[in-house]
Parts: C-alpha cells; structure tokens; sequence
DNA sequence: AAATCGTGGGC
DNA sequence: TGCCCAAGATT
C-alpha cells in the first residue's frame, strides 16, 4: 500500500480541480445534465480513440439513437455503419449488445452500480467507473491511460505510466478532495490534465498547475528506465485488412459477391482470412446466396 | 498475460 | 517519411 504523500495529499488534488474550472475543453458530453446514455456513448467512442474524431459522430449518434431502447432496436448493420471510421468497430457490435442489456435487463436505464456496468458488453473497468462517475455523479476513482502518466509523474517521479494495477485506484483516491462534488470533478479533472498539459510525448510543464508539487520534476525529470513499450505494427496487418474489408461494405448498398472484395487487398489467402474472422466477429453476414453484407 | 483489434493526425 | 500516440476491452 502506498501512502499518502503530505506533499501532495491536501493540495494537488484541489489545484487540479481549481484548474479544471479554468482549462476545461468545451466537450459536449460534459454539458451539464447529459444523462448516463449519452456519457456511456462517449465513454466507449472514445476508447483509443481522439475526443477530435469522436464529436461529430457522437452527436450524430445521439440525435439517432437518444435512449438505449432506441439503440437496442436498430440491426447491427446500421449500427456498424454509423459508426464510421471511429475504429475498432467491434465496439459498435458491443454497444449495442450493452444497449440491448440494459433495456432487457435494467428497464431501460444505465445501471449505477459499477459491478452491474462492468457487467455490459464492451465496459471494463475504466469504462464503468467513468460512468458511475460522470454519468451518475458518483464519488469514483477513475484511472485511464491520462490519469497512469499523471501519477506516475506527480505522484511516483517516473517519466512514463506504469501498466494498469490494482494500486492505480488507491494512488489517485489518496490525491481527491474531500469534498465528493469536488472529487466528481476532480475525476475529470486530472483526466484533462494528461490529456493538455502532462501529455506523453511532449509534457508542457511550464503550463502545469501542480508542477511545484511534481516528483517528476523535483526528481530532475529522470528517463524513463526499461524496455520502451513496443508500439503495433499496422501496415500490411490483419487489422488493416480487415479495415479495407469492412470499408467497402460500409459503401456499399446491397450484398456483394467475393470479387467485389478483391480490390481491398491483393493478398488471397490473407483475405479470405480476414474476411472469415469478420465473420466470426458477427461484424459481417453472408446471405443465403453467399454473398457478403453488413449484418442485418 | 501478451496479443489483437482501426484510424488518422502530429511531429 | 515513418513513428508515436489516442478516455480500453477481450481472450
């Protein structure tokens, strides 16, 4: 168990809050009284995915599919559409399938138990507490990738985010305010810190509201030790493939034979595989007559 | 538990 | 240009 640092345990946590008020984007899932629907939308768009791609989409989504019920109603196809080019569209199969949990099994209304959330299709354990919290305006410690690298660096002096771990809601409980409406905000709050000012690659710490208080910088801004994470690979994968794949069925407006996919790739065999496995993902159908559609 | 799953913008 | 990165979840 880690301890919470005098330095940091009355302070840090406020001046975030106070500089919340000030820095805030203007994001449209903030907007005072979105209900839980609209936040659990935005939560899963924006799983690795930019807040820039997600806004139009979301709004558009929204103004398609405003409650679970309307959502649950609607065939996979459609849903896959919409969802564009967000990527990773197997989060769109997912909220739909938590869209269709939630009016069968919770009446309609996006449940506030953390445990009943992560319970739904596509919500792990960021997801349900980013609910709970900014959806439900419960008092929750919220840890995503922003919120890692903020601690790792305020808290722990290292340059980079550790994996995720169970001490991750521990550390960033020790630094919330007191008071529960703040520690509401204060959950945001250091999420838009690591997202504007303790960014990854280039740490704007001269803008830092709590930069007197950081171990990082107080330790001298030591490298970060150990193998550096290795990033994915994309060109020429199964998941570019797959990308191409689902592109030209997105565009098309009736089912389309094997030859209609042949310009997405030139490699058969890879193909023909990433064809099968987006059948096997439900994320593609073939008709009676073999061929191939979004699912209906 | 490491690998897999899209996409596009910034540097 | 090519690499890095973006509010993770799932198996």
């Amino acid at each position: 168990m880690t301890s919470p640092s005098p330095r940091l345990s009355g302070p840090a946590g406020e001046v975030i809050v106070d500089w919340y008020a000030t820095a805030a984007r203007d994001l449209p899932w903030r907007t005072p009284g979105v209900d839980p629907w609209a936040v659990l939308v935005s939560e899963v768009m924006l799983q690795q995915t930019p807040v820039a791609r997600v806004e139009p989409v979301w709004r558009a989504w929204m103004d398609r599919w405003p409650t679970p019920a309307a959502l649950a109603a609607t065939p996979p196809g459609e849903v896959i559409r919409a969802w564009g080019k967000l990527g990773y569209p197997r989060r769109a199969l997912r909220l739909r399938e938590a869209a269709i949990a939630v009016t069968e099994r919770h009446g309609g209304a996006v449940p506030d138990d953390v445990a009943a959330l992560q319970a739904l299709p596509g919500v792990g354990t960021y997801t349900a507490r980013a609910v709970a919290c900014f959806g439900h305006g419960q008092r929750q410690p919220v840890v995503d990738t922003n919120v890692r690298r903020v601690v790792a660096r305020l808290v722990h002096g290292r340059a980079e985010a550790a994996p995720a771990r169970a001490s991750d809601l521990a550390d960033i409980s020790a630094l919330a305010p007191r008071d529960d409406a703040r520690a509401v905000r204060f959950s945001v709050a250091v999420m838009e810190l690591g997202a504007l000012v303790c960014v990854a690659r280039t740490p704007r710490c001269g803008a830092c509201p709590v930069r007197d208080l950081c171990a990082w910088r107080l330790a001298g801004y030591p490298a970060h030790e150990g193998p550096a994470r290795r990033v994915q690979t994309f060109t020429g994968t199964d998941r570019q493939v797959r990308g191409r794949l689902l592109d030209v069925l997105r565009a098309a407006e009736q089912p389309v034979d094997a030859a209609a996919l042949e310009p997405a790739w030139d490699d058969a065999a890879q193909r023909a595989r990433c064809l099968d496995s987006l059948l096997t993902d439900g994320l593609v159908e073939q008709t009676s007559d073999g061929l191939f559609t979004l699912p209906t």
